[in-house]
DNA sequence: CCGGGTAGTGTTAGCGCTCACATATGGCAC
DNA sequence: GTGCCATATGTGAGCGCTAACACTACCCGG
């Protein structure tokens, strides 16, 4: 085992060159023969030569590896924007090393950055949606590029974000299109920004229509407490449409609602956010708002891109918009 | 940006010892005395020095890195298996390099894998779980150390996997045991072995009970597969028990069923597998089949790891026993 | 007082690559 | 011919680290 392969100089010898020009090659250098550069080719393909990338970055200080933080990737949101960065670095040539962490607290992400910075990524994601992070986000060294994702929109920290705000607040404004006098809202952790972007479109859209905010209900994006919510506003009657922070909270307080024997959409219509691909096929058909992971993880990895190229640090900011997709759990209210 | 960190001879240097010294140190070797430790430990604080994992890496041909590849990792069981391994690996102070992979053909995985070896990996794990990966796994470099997860059992590669036979042949028996005549089956899509093994364990359940298995119904783990499989077995008055290869598929069929008015459990039991956070709360909370994907990780490092200590490539294999999680979906048949 | 261990430390040589520079080779103006 | 550029290739150094070995000091039994 760990049999090394050949190297760049095995490689020449057998093209005929020196291990320069087989480097020169390898890097797309242009002042090679054509001839010269197909015999390379050909003398690298035989010996099945593979660069070394730890040689590579050992004489570069950089790496072609972009490494990510997260916290809870079992989630639909934070696996998806994990895929889709994975998707689009691959695309850019970069490999994608995880370091999730179980808290996102000064120390968890100080060591996950830390092992990250001691391979020599060429930069860093971090997918920041919790208050405590913010700070540690600050306090890491300046001269390494890095991007945060839903992150703290108060910082001076380049920051890629699907815009919670005008999501909630289109879900919220469906609701009320419906016909309905009021939304109630089944949030997420207080502590999470998704969570505080999406309290914040939704009492906006209700102030804008001139409608006083009625209470918040504070859930954790499990379908555990959408349900333990669910069967508080399954007793009040006054209620006919929620808004909840994501889809899982939303089927908890669908089955909430079932129990209750409250029917949706006809007594009670219900908006989800993060239109997880089972959205569809719940009880009844949740209509959701549908953020563009994909579009997030491309910005990110330019921001991260162009600060690499670069060098400069640049505090860019990047919102992507969320869609709404209409289903079957939204209708107008009953008539008293 | 991109200002070079201290190096070890700075430390050495500070520390008035030699950089074999600090690197000792570093490492762990004995024969260090402890004043010295020290001194060394204090200029590494100083200076803040990190260790360069790049020339680590080069010198001794292996990073602490291990790669995996993956496709899909949306999907709740694939997402959990990752964050598993990364949580495993770096407890045992490596990091995770993840390749998804759009398909898992041959050139698809083989290319993923060159990835990985070209950054010296020190071991890859192949979430590989359809027949095409198999060839490709087979034609690998003999000599990096690998290990499958929900893979062929018949290739002679280190094979972790989950006990789909047993988990269906329990989730099977589930609804038997509850007077269920027969069982049927909606599948997941046939070219994955967690797929097949679920089929052979539902099949094996029945045989032993004497039943003849019906018709197969195929999805392909989405809801909207079980909905469409749903909608044919709502129209069936003589099923009334469905084991469903995930979750997911479950979720469709209950809904198909309430579209027409086939109450669970009442009329028909449904049960799951994978155990979703989500089941608990469908309508109704779905009994399902937990697979353990924590000691699927933990086997998987472990196997990795013997590999690369030791440096065999001994074909080991080791399943995984999943706990069926009895929950409301499943009733005796209705009188007749 | 000497041979021979053993703990602690230093010295040297590379790992495989890129960078900066040196060196051919050819064309073309004068 | 000489001079000078552009193109194509080679040479040497060194990135930061570990492995192998060399060296020093000291202890111990004989």
């Amino acid at each position: 085992m760990a049999v090394h392969g050949p190297a760049m100089t095995d490689v020449a010898r057998l093209a005929g060159v020196s291990h320069q020009t087989v480097s020169r090659v390898l890097n797309g250098h242009p002042n090679v023969r054509e001839q010269t550069r197909l015999r390379v080719r050909a003398a690298i393909a035989e010996l099945g030569y593979r660069p070394n990338g730890a040689a590579r970055a050992l004489v570069t200080g950089r790496s072609q590896v972009i490494g990510v933080v997260a916290q809870n990737t079992t989630l639909y949101g934070p696996a998806s924007l994990l895929a889709a960065l994975e998707q689009t670095a691959a695309e850019e040539g970069f490999a994608v090393s995880v370091g999730s962490v179980r808290d996102l607290d000064y120390r968890s992400i100080s060591a996950a950055v830390e092992r990250h910075l001691s391979h020599r990524v060429a930069g860093i994601v971090v997918i920041a949606p919790v208050e405590s992070a913010g700070e540690a986000l600050e306090r890491l060294p300046k001269d390494v590029p890095l991007v945060t994702v839903d992150g703290d929109p108060r910082r001076p920290v380049p920051l890629v974000t699907v815009d919670q705000v005008a999501g909630a607040r289109a879900a919220t404004q469906h609701l009320l299109d419906a016909g309905h006098r009021t939304v109630w809202h089944v949030s997420g952790p207080s502590d999470w920004f998704d969570s505080v972007g999406r309290i914040e479109g939704w009492r906006e859209a209700l102030l804008a229509a001139g409608v006083d905010p009625p209470p918040l209900m504070q859930g954790d994006w499990s379908a555990a407490s959408g349900y333990r919510c669910g069967q508080l506003l399954a007793r009040m009657p006054e209620v006919t449409a929620i808004f909840t922070a994501n889809d899982h909270l939303a089927l908890g307080v669908l089955r909430a609602l079932h129990e209750f024997g409250r029917r949706v959409p006809d007594e009670i219509s219900v908006v989800g956010f993060d239109d997880v691909p089972e959205a569809a096929y719940f009880i009844p058909p949740l209509s959701t708002v549908r953020p563009d992971f994909d579009a997030v993880a491309r910005a990110s990895i330019q921001l991260l891109l162009a600060q690499i190229e670069s060098g400069t640090g640049g505090a860019l900011r990047q919102t992507i918009a969320p869609t709404l997709v209409a289903r079957d759990s939204v209708a107008a209210p009953p008539r008293r």
